[in-house]
DNA sequence: AAGATGATGGTTAGCGGTAACTTTCGAGCA
DNA sequence: TGCTCGAAAGTTACCGCTAACCATCATCTT
């Protein structure tokens, strides 16, 4: 069979220059205290000196783990997600877990793509952002038998995993701190509108609605968020609702744009109009005023999914579960 | 063997239920007009019915391809990534292949164990940010066979394919403008301090040398940048050097904390200082004043990644070569 | 001294696919 | 009618590795 795209290396290139079988040099890397010192020492060095690859399809293959885990995100370049997967890996590299990243571009079906895809692979364990999926991915999320998270959100009929923050009530904390403060026509700017940016702004209509005050200034895009955007969409706004006194934005990205339109029209902040964001990303501190948002627990986030996962991975039995990890209203300068 | 994780749909299952060998499902799969249409629909209907997933460990073993293509990223958090990525992704994506993300952390080790591991998962190419790896990497990449992408910087010894822009040139341009109008003072601020914040660095001293001014003002930190630490470091620089013109700050994300520290201070952009970052990033456009920037060509140079690595793919021969997108100055007016 | 024991390494039989070759069979043609 | 030919499906062998079981041998026991 002329396969063998090129000289690859083979665990029994390393048995037959050392003279013994392939399943002791695959003890030798696998269980090292199974094969004698000498042996192990003239095994590694052959490795060391052919240049092995283990080949980790033929591995997963065989033994039917892979020791990695696959996490999907909707976006590369939001901060939001590099956080949690910095929890995540930490603790994963820790018992020896690779993490393996998918972008689904907040799309389900691209998620769907990439379940297939990690699962084909033979991934241990699958983290989620969100806890929507098709229908075709939960089923095959719950054939797999692998562990799963989602995260983020939370939802009463986790799949499995499930930890993060009730971002509905993140958003209704936020706009009860706006009313606190005296302020009334509080309006709503939301872009992308996925499904958490929308439980955000479910909350922020419930405050609204619970303290009898109008939900009409409420502007959304299906469109990225971006900080270009948040300045464009808070113009529409002011000109559509000129006695507009505060706005949550549903993301620091957009409050930050926000913000430089302000400044553009010099229009001061909080004084002519208060500003928030949501996430408590590094540049809601770094602006001028700071801009008043809602803190989520990234970073825990993903040390926590760790933890559970590998308790899973470890043989935890699995038990559908929701932790909720909460959130801090920061009120910053712009409110 | 009493392995089989769980009632895992095969090959041979779906073979079963339609009375033919797997050969032929396998077939229905990969070759559809090689098998007779009606056959065909009931492979499918079976597929569909018993919830079949495809093991891609099994596949690549067996064929030595994955239809995958790894891309190696420093930073999650760096929008620049996310744009190279999207250009990848899609014209991968319409040649049939999936795009899987590794994160190294700007480190070359977590690379190299990244590499190791795509590798080993039988990946049919690789795209690596930058073009320093550490040597155990490099050889795996060699001898690994297949095609390699090295981007954002270039390189006079590419691996494989090399797409980038000159970091130093860029640099060196972006110096050259604060010259021209007229900045004699020019500070240079860095953060992170990985090889292409060095060749920005490299670029400003060259330009300075060149004029014969000095390359005193020179501040950087390993640390990671951020909003906050741009304002931070610009805070350290305008107390050592008072009478600093101007300052480059080795991305946007600096420049932009750099930024919203002048307005804290009451320092008017330009005409107390000027500012410039390096990426043009949404954030340049957004900010008031908009920033003076390099705009790098990243959707261009993920697109161009995937038009030679497909190229490669379908059996083009491997040739060394660097290609060069440069780059464009953007005064904006904080300069 | 004979059997039990533990450490070390080997044998066998796949994991779930795919490549390459072979067989079968009906259509087309002289 | 006999033969070639191409489409459709099957056979065989193997990808590279590992689980489970087995063999060997020096060291202990009693």
């Amino acid at each position: 069979m002329p396969r063998r795209a090129s000289g690859r290396v083979t665990l029994q290139d390393i048995a037959d220059r050392v003279g013994v079988t392939k399943i002791t040099v695959s003890r030798a890397l696998r269980e090292p205290q199974r094969v004698s010192l000498p042996l192990r020492q003239r095994i590694e060095a052959a490795i060391a000196e052919l240049g092995y690859i283990p080949n980790h399809a033929a591995g997963a293959l065989a033994s039917g783990r892979s020791h990695s885990v696959a996490l999907l995100i909707p976006s590369l370049s939001n901060a939001v997600f590099s956080d949690i997967q910095r929890g995540i890996e930490e603790g994963l590299r820790a018992a020896g877990y690779q993490l393996l990243i998918g972008h689904t571009g907040y799309s389900i079906l691209e998620e769907e793509r990439l379940i297939d895809t990690y699962l084909g692979y033979g991934v241990d364990g699958l983290v989620l952002s969100g806890t929507r999926h098709t229908e075709h991915a939960e089923r095959l999320l719950r054939r797999a038998g692998v562990p799963v998270v989602e995260t983020l959100e939370l939802t009463p009929t986790p799949l499995d995993i499930n930890v993060g923050l009730d971002q509905t009530a993140a958003g209704r904390a936020l706009t009860e701190t706006f009313l606190a403060h005296g302020y009334r026509r509080v309006g709503f700017l939301g872009a992308r509108m996925d499904h958490r940016a929308q439980l955000r702004m479910a909350g922020w209509e419930a405050a609204l609605r619970a303290a009898g005050l109008s939900t009409e200034s409420c502007l959304t895009t299906p469109q990225p968020s971006s900080y270009r955007l948040g300045g464009e969409m808070l113009g529409s706004m002011l000109e559509r609702w000129p006695a507009l006194e505060a706005v949550f934005c549903c993301n620091d990205d957009l409050a930050a744009g926000a913000l430089f339109e302000c400044q553009r029209r010099r229009l001061a902040v909080p004084d002519a109009l208060a500003l928030a964001g949501f996430n408590g990303l590094d540049i809601v501190e770094a602006t001028a005023p700071p801009l008043a948002t809602v803190v989520t627990p990234r970073r825990r986030i993903g040390d926590i999914i760790a933890v559970r996962l590998l308790a899973r991975l470890q043989g935890a039995p699995r038990q559908p579960t929701s932790e909720n990890l909460g959130f801090e209203v920061r009120v910053g300068g712009s409110l």
